[in-house]
This record gives C-alpha cells, sequence and structure tokens, in this order.
DNA sequence: GTCTATACGACGATAGAC
DNA sequence: GTCTATCGTCGTATAGAC
C-alpha cells in the first residue's frame, strides 16, 4: 500500500488472478467487472490489461489451472486394486476441492461463460478425470467386487454425490475434514455396491 | 407477431416469465439484460415492467415458483416405510428435475444473485426440502434398515447424487427416463446400505 | 508498470405519447 | 398495453503521459 509506481510485474500478475479468483467465486464472472478486480487489487482499471488480454482469457485461465492442477494430484496416487483404489480415489477428491472451494465453484458454474472454443479445452480436461474414476468402476466390475448396472452413469452420479460437499461443508464446522471424508467414501463405497467388512 | 398492440396481458406476463427462465438458464442471471427477454417475448423493454416491478424480482418468481411447486409435488407422495419411501423419493426427484431443466439450473445457480431476503426464503424452502429426505433416513436408521453414520450429511450427499443427474441427462441419448430412474435409485439405497434383493 | 482520460456501447429503469 | 425516447451509470478496452 505504500508506494503507488514502480516495478511489481512479478506480483501483480498473481494478485490479479487472486482477486479475479475471488470475486468470480462469489459474485459469478458476469456480474464482476473489470474495475471491481482492479479495486481489489488495488490499481487502475486499465493497468489490468497487462496481465490478461482480456475478462474472458482470465476467466480461461483460471478454470485452466484448476483442472491442470486437479489431474497433476490425480497422477500422484498409487495404484491400488478396485476397492481400495475408489476408497482413495473419493477421500481424494473430498480433499481437493475442500482445499479449494473457490476455484471449484468457478469450474462448475462458469463453464456456460466460457467461449466455445475455451469450453471445449475445459471439457476435454474433465473427461480426462471423469475417465480415471470410470477405470476404476470399470476394473471393480470385472473383478466382480462392484455391483453397478452402468459405470458411466455411476462415475457421473459418484463425481456429483463427492463434489456435492463443498455445497455445505464449513471450515470449524461440527464435522472434521477427516470424518468428512470417511463418511463420504464410505458412502461412495456402499453405492458402488461394496458391503463395507465392519 | 401479426398485430403490434392491443390487450395482452394475461399472455404476455407468463411469456416474459418464460422468456426470462429459459434465458437465465442458458446464460445466467448476471449475463442476461432485460432487453434481451424483451426481445424473445417480442415487446420493447419497457414494456416489461408492465409484469415485473424489476429484474431481481423476476428471478425470484422464478425462483420461488419452482421450489413451491417442488413442495406441493412432494407432498402428493404416499406414505411409505423407510426403504420404499427413500426409493420413491429417489425416483421422484429423478422425475421432477428431469422434467425441468432449465428451473432446477436456476435454482442451484443463481442463488447467490438473489438480494438477501429473497435468498433467506429461497433456502427456507430448499431446507424444507432436504428435511422430508432427511426425515426418511432418520426412520430407516432407527429401525435398522440403512446403515448410515449422519443422516444430515447423508441426506446433502443423497441430493447432490440425484440432481447431478440434470448436468448429463440428454433427451433421446442411450439411457430412457426409467433406466436412469431406477439406476440412480438403486445407487442411492445402496449408499444407504440397503443390500438390494437381488 | 501504472496512471489519467476517454471512446463507445449497453445497462436498468422511467416518462409521456398514443 | 405498448411504444419511443431518454436519464444516469457502468461496462470493456485503449491511448498516451510519466
Amino acid at each position: 500500500m505504500a508506494r503507488k509506481t514502480g516495478s511489481h510485474s512479478d506480483i501483480t500478475g498473481p494478485r490479479v488472478r487472486a482477486a479475479a479468483l475471488r470475486l468470480f467465486a462469489r459474485h459469478g464472472y458476469a456480474a464482476v467487472s473489470m474495475r471491481q478486480i482492479a479495486a481489489e487489487v488495488g490499481v487502475q482499471a486499465g493497468a489490468l490489461y497487462l496481465y490478461t488480454p482480456d475478462k474472458q482469457t482470465l476467466l480461461f485461465d483460471l478454470m485452466q489451472g484448476h483442472m491442470q492442477e486437479l489431474l497433476a494430484a490425480l497422477a500422484h496416487l498409487p495404484p491400488a486394486p478396485p476397492v481400495a483404489a475408489l476408497n482413495q480415489f473419493a477421500r481424494f477428491h473430498i480433499r481437493f476441492h475442500l482445499d479449494r472451494p473457490e476455484s471449484v465453484f468457478i469450474a462448475y458454474m462458469e463453464l456456460r461463460n466460457l467461449e466455445p472454443a475455451n469450453f471445449t479445452a475445459i471439457e476435454a480436461l474433465r473427461r480426462r478425470y471423469e475417465a480415471a474414476l470410470e477405470a476404476i468402476l470399470h476394473a471393480g466390475v470385472a473383478e466382480g467386487v462392484f455391483t453397478l448396472p452402468d459405470t458411466k452413469l455411476a462415475t457421473l452420479a459418484l463425481i456429483a454425490m463427492l463434489t456435492g460437499v463443498t455445497n455445505w461443508y464449513r471450515e470449524g464446522g461440527r464435522l472434521g475434514r477427516d470424518e468428512v471424508e470417511a463418511i463420504y467414501a464410505a458412502m461412495a463405497l456402499r453405492a458402488a455396491g461394496v458391503i463395507p467388512p465392519a
């Protein structure tokens, strides 16, 4: 807040993205103006265009970054047999999403505000994530440990259920993150037809 | 399209709401202008204000109407023991939501665009719906037919799973509505810890 | 790298003619 | 009941000073 001029290109860029993330998540892409983002960062509106060619690209970069981070983190999960893999996937999904409520909100709600070419790119990333879960379900059905009439539909149903956690979870609430993770993972396993050991 | 003037108050009102519903669902409340709605109806922008005091009220009326319709339809389900009641609820939820994809989309995505007082009113209606499902789950746990560590959390997880159907279902796709209903209901029952008879 | 100033159009909403 | 015309504001994006 001290100096008003000078060289800040390496820190102002991330701050622009952070402000856009917060504001888009809270009010929605269409409802947020470039002037608001600039005010949040502490610069004038015109200065934003040093860091992004336009508002649409700002949205796309946030969404693409989120999806790439998600896929990169997913790739670090160790291989496991189907039941353990589904349990691991569910817990990973809950944890990852609870860590980034704002990015998640944008990734799911602002799809329709992407221009066609950008939408296609994000959809492709989303499908790669879904394919990872479907592979687990498919393997489990093949091994006879899951009971699922349709792995494609089950994939979408499970992801919707797990992602729903972001609609209500609040830090410091009745349940801790580990408890929430455990309960959701157990429900996911049961939904897949696994009878739990206990 | 024929006559440009005359008395239309009884049909123009519903047409305004229908146009707003379609446009809000497709592009989002904040991204839709009163001029666009007017163009869709075939009147000038100023004429819309004969049917709604402002844009915000238009959104609120759509959401409130949707939730009231949902609760009214829910109230017509016959009483049943927990397992049958959950099966019936899941099928009802899927069917109702597939019948109104646009209203559903708005009801879930435009909450943040409601002014505080309107938000509170819609939230109260949503909670009444959730309470109906939780009552079923609670009764089932009490009778020992459901295995759920937390009925509140399970309520939200199940609703998220079931509502997710609207994200991908398209008329004329691979699966018919009855099949989708059956598969989701079976997954909901299993997630609640019911071991299916088959 | 950030500022001020501005171009130009669209916004929600209203007033008054018909 | 709908129109045209308009108010005041705000939108994205750009130009040029420093």
